[in-house]
DNA sequence: GCCACTGTTAGCAT
DNA sequence: CATGCTAACAGTGG
């Protein structure tokens, strides 16, 4: 699930850990992890100092000296995590392992469903790799008109368009469903049936709820854990996702469950009215 | 054991 | 081009 809130924490607590330390070597454990790689492998990582680490919606970036980037995408079940000397092996879950000349603590990416990836590339990443030129805006320090762009002449469900990283970039299935809640938004709505007074709300809302999972370190359901391996707790906070039959917080009528574009969708039938005219805008 | 389900998204079909 | 569905994988729970 790492969305936004889960690789920002991430990135906050690997930044101190790796920067200014020289890495020793990078052990794939698991070749198809890294996408395209550069002639001669990770082998070109060894001796070079880390920079610092970086979020870009869903994925993890840390810069390498000599104009190196790694780029980790985390998908459902990835896991970025500094061991410390003495802390249990790597299992067999974990896809690669950086040690650092220092002898500290070493980094490792573990992944059970080895959807998750890896990219090293080399100059401005941004530029240098579609994975990442391809996003849309952070919507966090996103302007309302520019939000209002984004989503505002493209003709899907809500939902589908906040889930949709060209859109906007970080967002996932839970805060998703959690930002349609908050705007009192249903997730089926046709984006041109939006009122300008819908996308005001799911702009402030979708923009609150990533800052209070950020402050609440993310979301732990079942594989999330930070770089030292401790779970969030933004969960106790969802008001409606996976709380299919629970009250709703605000009406008390049960939450529901359905399936938009494939992906399971927690709502509340009366909080979130399915607007039913198309609106002239 | 078998089947349904899971946080993402690339790739293919429509 | 835009939108929608499914497979990729491994684990869990019914």
């Amino acid at each position: 699930m790492p969305e936004l809130p889960e690789v920002e924490t991430i990135v906050r607590g690997l930044a101190p850990g790796v920067s200014g330390r020289t890495i020793a070597r990078a052990e794939l454990l698991f070749p198809p992890l890294l996408r395209r790689p550069p002639k001669g492998g990770l082998a070109v990582l060894a001796g070079r100092r880390v920079l610092g680490a970086r979020r870009r919606g869903k994925m993890a970036l840390l810069e390498v000296e000599g104009g190196l980037t790694l780029v980790f995408h985390l998908k459902m079940t990835g896991q970025l995590l500094l061991a410390a000397p003495g802390a249990a092996p790597p299992d067999r879950h974990t896809r690669l392992v950086v040690t650092f000349r220092d002898g500290g603590s070493e980094l490792r990416f573990r992944d059970v469903r080895k959807f998750g990836f890896l990219l090293c590339v080399r100059g401005e990443p941004e530029r240098a790799c579609p994975e990442l030129s391809s996003l849309g805006p952070e919507p966090l320090g996103l302007a309302f008109e520019d939000f209002r762009r984004a989503v505002g002449r493209r003709k899907g469900r809500i939902k589908s368009l906040l889930l949709d990283q060209t859109v906007v970039a970080g967002i996932g299935n839970i805060y998703a469903d959690e930002t349609l809640f908050d705007a009192g938004v249903h997730p089926e709505t046709p984006a041109p049936a939006l009122t300008a007074n819908d996308l005001r709300r799911l702009w402030e809302s979708a923009r609150k709820i990533l800052a209070r999972a950020i402050e609440a370190k993310g979301s732990s359901l079942s594989d999330y854990v930070d770089a030292e391996g401790r779970e969030g707790s933004y969960q106790e906070f969802h008001q409606v996702y996976g709380r299919a039959g629970e009250p709703c917080g605000r009406c008390g009528r049960p939450v529901r469950r359905t399936v938009v574009g494939g992906r399971g969708t927690y709502c509340c039938p009366r909080c979130q009215r399915k607007a039913r005219r198309r609106l002239p805008r």
